[in-house]
DNA sequence: TTGTTCCATAACCCGATGGTTATGTGAATT
DNA sequence: AATTCACATAACCATCGGGTTATGGAACAA
């Protein structure tokens, strides 16, 4: 894949259906046919998501006769939710105001009026 | 796109170029120019990368004469950030030992089929 | 008006992704 | 030994994503 695990967990996460599968799994481990049972997709894509997931470190595989266990590897989600804390205060709305107090203070000159609509 | 938020922002962060945009966004506001100046990239690049962002929601935009600035918009990490934390007590370690000990008693030896709800 | 600056958009390339159907495979059952 | 079960893998297809170069356009300066 080439690509650092930051980005292959936030991709991993990228996906409802990769989600869906990790919000299961967090009840217990799961065959393939369980975790594919609520998703209208063939059982083979839900093998590549869990092999998306695998290598994402987000689940460890076992056997168990036949059938094959997901287990959920948490983790890797704690890099990701330590990635996002950093921005913990910019979601705050006091540090919002104060954070667009000092862009006013850096550019004097321009009193825009910033559109952010969706 | 047709994509939920959830997907869009988790999309958006699994690049490290647009991760790395962000972080320096929290310093300030900054120009097309200024945002791609540290990378080995284009200029076209770059721009579509902040249409990512935007359209995600994790940037707002604004004209400073010629200029365009790139202001991060924290909310919707907030909304990742929180989708994260119910995973918080499983990559705790004591967590994940209780986790495993709970398995083992769900599955005592080859217990056979699992019931599922659905 | 004419440039110039700063950026967006178009057109294209190519590898990755998410889906499918069809088939292979290893472990358990008979 | 043969079959069945549960899943993986292969082959294929359409779309997406990240990159490029080339060009267009809005806002300011001269």
């Amino acid at each position: 894949m080439q690509v650092d695990q930051l980005s292959q967990v936030f991709g991993a996460l990228a996906d409802p259906t990769r989600r869906a599968i990790l919000m299961r799994l967090a009840d217990g481990d799961l065959t393939v046919a369980d975790l594919a049972a609520p998703f209208p997709v063939s059982q083979p894509a839900i093998s590549k998501h869990l092999k998306v997931l695998e290598s994402a470190g987000l689940i460890s595989r076992t056997r168990r006769a036949t059938a094959r266990l997901s287990h959920l590897e948490a983790e890797p989600l704690r890099d990701a939710a330590k990635w996002l804390a950093r921005y913990q205060a910019y979601w705050d709305a006091r540090y919002d105001q104060l954070d667009e107090l000092l862009a006013r203070l850096q550019h004097p000159e321009d009193d825009a009026e910033r559109k952010d609509d969706r």
